[in-house]
DNA sequence: CCATTTTATCGTTTATCGACGATAAACGGT
DNA sequence: ACCGTTTATCGTCGATAAACGATAAAATGG
């Protein structure tokens, strides 16, 4: 895989309110908290599995079994490669552009 | 709009490979570089301006009008909430959940 | 061993995305 | 005043994403 890709994925994974949402929560939360996920974003109980299929696939967050609940917990890490990438932008000013400018595009 | 909505946008701008392509792009040329991204991207002009119009509308990089052509500039800057987001998750660590732990999800 | 609880999966529907070609708009130069 | 160049917009298409309800799977506790 291209590293574009994974950056791409990664981006993606943090790209829906509610994933954001769910890991906010997971930060917040030093212990497990199990399917309270539900009730806190607001969805139905399908779609926030979907979520978190989701964010584990990513690598963002992983789970483990816990009896007949799961308990997920955030793996910082995994958005190592997406912070480097935006502070190597920050790094050098990207500044100045060709000529003296004109206007703004609407 | 939602803390959390303006950092899905921020992502779901920077979700794709091309867009990627394209922030690299214009991060590694000093100057400006106009139609040149078309070619370096390998897509369609009209899809490039489309990404490029994303990218613009999530206020990643600007676009100043010199003469027939635009140039294009990184906006680094923009990026910093998303920065600081994923800076605050690696901030405590997010450890140990619950329970002994059974066994990995498939 | 059955009932309950919790999570995952399936099937469906609707909305959004990504790509393209064709066309329009803006501008500089001849 | 036209002409070529460059970029944006439009319309369309297929693919993917997002949401839901219904159902299945797994494990605990009675």
């Amino acid at each position: 895989m291209h590293h574009d890709d994974q950056l791409a994925e990664l981006s993606k994974a943090l790209a829906h309110p509610a994933r954001l949402r769910i890991v906010r929560l997971l930060q917040a939360t030093p212990g497990c908290i199990g399917g309270d996920i539900v009730g806190a974003v607001g969805l139905a109980q399908s779609t926030v599995s979907e979520h978190l299929r989701i964010l584990k696939a990513a690598g963002i967050i992983s789970g483990e079994i816990d009896g007949p609940r799961v308990c997920y917990a955030l793996n910082p890490d995994a958005l190592a490669p997406l912070a480097e990438f935006i502070a190597s932008l920050t790094a050098l000013p990207g500044d100045v552009c060709c000529v003296p400018t004109r206007k703004e595009t609407p």
